[in-house]
RNA sequence: CGGGGCGUGGCGCAGCGGUAGCGCGCAUGGUUUGGGACCAUGAGGUCGUGAGUUCAAACCUCACCGCCCCGACCA
């Protein structure tokens, strides 16, 4: 491609609504136009590089058993009534109606069409395993997107979904599935970390996430230092801090006058927060849940949401907390009654606790279990914090942001029960056939690119998923002989199968040309011009690093590129 | 949805009651050409939309719309 023919328009200036590098840069290089709130248009150096993480996609989903399929984005609205998940996406659905008022969806993913299809396409055990998938694009009306494509209401997704006859098929079909992963990953030069995952509201047993650390990324992963184990922020353990178990003293009341907070109370009394006990209202779909945990440790509201199967939770309202008859800063299980108590089993690791009297301004002392109140549910619903010793090592954890660039569910058989998806075993029993799903946002892989290879003048683009191999700037175009060579060798790279990006511009200088080729960032620089030519040779530079152009002579071009590719 | 910010030529911004400006970019001509050159000339804007106040509104008032950031939420 010649750059005077390139539909684009590098920025000189930063985009001011742009303030992540994958955003930034993807306006100034003039790959995407902004259309919209989270919607974009790809201009070609985009689009290139976007069908080459297309066709690694492909690669590696083909070579691990899948098959690609093309599933409808508009579906009738039935559909997701029927499995549910009309009012689990909520507002996030996009919806419509055709002519007939019928109401229809912009698919946001497709569970339900695929169950739809298996249906009829499996009826025997011989029919399992399969592995559909497509690359196709989604739509979700996010509340807030953000970020360029990091998170974006219309966007190409690369969805997967695998139907097992048994929980060891699944089990098979999910490795495949995430060893494909890791090798997308590697294939694009990103190292994304895998780490256990909340599995949402329809989950199976296991999810797992795949993260690119980023400082801009919206999630935050915990991983250990001294093993393999590595979560979600909203998923991880972690081993709480145990206190020394004392004998029970007497339940004592203490006024406290004017206090609300956990830190208020252990100012209050000169008592340290891991010695209290820290009780939450919450409305778990509508039912108030009463939450207590240890003082020096928050409640994750994620894990509570999947311990109480809730669709939806929230703190309680100032008005359901007093219908509930609950004393808001004062509250704990002590002779609490007819309401639903969960605690965290951090309330075991200690003693003679301080909590709230459920009594207005007033606490009590030395509270234990069960002499002071009973363990009905107990479980783990603590967030995981950083230098917290890991559950498997017991090193510290450490913290890092991310960005999610792929997300793998065991699904186990909500859908094929709840859409009627069914087999007959080899000894003619009924049974739901397993899925697990599977997904990467493409545009998203992109800009996660990005965020990982960049430096202040722009892109760095890793080889395998660069819209071209070789930027080729060339100088002095107004002088016939260099113009002359510079246009052969374009040509001669072409038909060797390099890819080249030409700056055959005859009237931008060269502090334009080089800035220009810093911001796009493709893997190799080559340079043409008087002096280059005066030496008989191409000058040749890779983009990442501070190497020093190597003059090659021209007839050795195509061989150094390679070489230069290939990391050699 | 809560909080904050912003809507003025393609981009970045100034102007804040009295004739719509600057820089970059763009076009034409000329001089330049190894890290964002220079001179000259020129094109390009219903100042987000709608009401209102006023002799007069880009500017003041109200409402709405849009975009960005933080949070909530979210596969």
């Amino acid at each position: 491609m010649r750059f005077s023919r390139l539909i684009t328009k590098t920025m000189r200036r930063d985009p001011a609504e742009a303030e992540t590098p994958s955003h930034r840069y993807m306006l100034k290089a003039g790959m995407v136009f902004q259309v919209a709130a989270g919607v974009y248009s790809y201009l070609p150096l985009a689009w290139r590089s976007l069908r080459k993480i297309e066709a690694i996609i492909r690669e590696e989903m083909d070579a691990a058993g899948g098959q690609e399929v093309r599933l409808p984005v508009l579906q009738p609205m039935e559909l997701w009534e029927e499995s549910g998940r009309r009012k689990a996406f909520g507002e996030n659905l996009f919806t419509l109606q055709d002519r007939r008022r019928r109401p229809m969806v912009l698919a946001p993913t497709h569970e339900e069409v695929i169950s739809l299809i298996a249906k009829t396409h499996v009826q025997s055990y011989r029919d399992l395993p399969r592995i559909p998938y497509q690359i196709q694009t989604k739509f979700r009306d996010e509340p807030r997107s953000r970020g360029g494509l990091i998170r974006v209401r219309e966007f190409d997704m690369k969805d997967a979904y695998s139907m097992d006859a048994d929980a060891e098929g699944l089990d098979a079909s999910y490795e495949a599935m995430a060893q494909a992963y890791r090798n997308i990953y590697r294939r694009c030069g990103l190292p994304a970390v895998m780490v256990d995952a909340d599995s949402g509201a329809i989950g199976g047993r296991d999810s797992h996430e795949f993260i690119l650390p980023a400082s801009t990324g919206e999630d935050t992963i915990l991983r250990c230092a001294g093993c393999d184990y590595a979560a979600n922020l909203e998923k991880a353990e972690a081993v709480k801090p145990s206190l020394p178990v004392e004998d029970p003293l007497p339940l004592k009341e203490v006024s406290t006058p004017g206090v609300r907070t956990i830190a208020e109370l252990c100012e209050f009394l000169g008592v340290p927060e891991n010695r209290t006990l820290k009780a939450v209202f919450y409305s778990a779909d509508g039912e108030i849940v009463f939450v207590t945990i240890r003082g020096d440790l928050e409640v994750n509201e994620v894990k509570l949401t999947t311990y109480l199967k809730a669709k939806d939770l929230r703190l309680a309202t100032e008005e359901e907390t007093r219908a509930a008859s609950l004393v808001a800063g004062s509250a704990s299980a002590v002779g609490l009654t007819g309401i639903r108590c969960v605690m965290d089993d951090s309330v075991l690791l200690g003693s003679n606790f301080l909590v709230g009297a459920n009594k207005p301004e007033t606490h009590l002392q030395n509270a234990n279990h069960p002499r002071d109140f009973q363990l009905e549910e107990v479980t783990d619903i603590a967030l995981a914090e950083e230098g917290q010793p890991c559950v498997k090592c017991g090193e510290p954890l450490e913290a890092l942001r991310g960005i999610e660039v792929g997300h793998i569910f065991k699904l186990g058989t909500f859908y094929s029960e709840t859409l009627g998806v069914y087999y007959l075993d080899s000894e003619g029993n009924r049974r739901p056939v397993i899925m697990g799903c599977y997904g990467i946002g493409v545009g998203r892989l992109l800009a996660a690119a990005i965020e990982q290879n960049h430096d202040e003048q722009g892109i760095i683009f890793p080889a395998p998923i660069a819209p071209y191999h070789v930027h080729i700037v060339g100088l002095n175009l107004t002088e016939e002989a260099v113009s002359q060579e510079a246009d052969a060798l374009y040509d001669r790279l072409w038909d060797a199968g390099i890819e080249c990006l030409y700056d055959d511009r005859p009237d931008e200088s060269a502090g334009v040309k080089f800035n220009d080729a810093d911001l796009l960032g493709l893997p190799l620089r080559l340079v043409i011009s008087r002096r280059a030519l005066r030496n008989g040779a191409v000058e040749i530079r890779r983009r990442a690093g501070d190497d020093k152009p190597v003059l090659t002579p021209s007839q050795d071009v195509e061989s150094t590129i390679r070489e230069m590719l290939s990391g050699g």
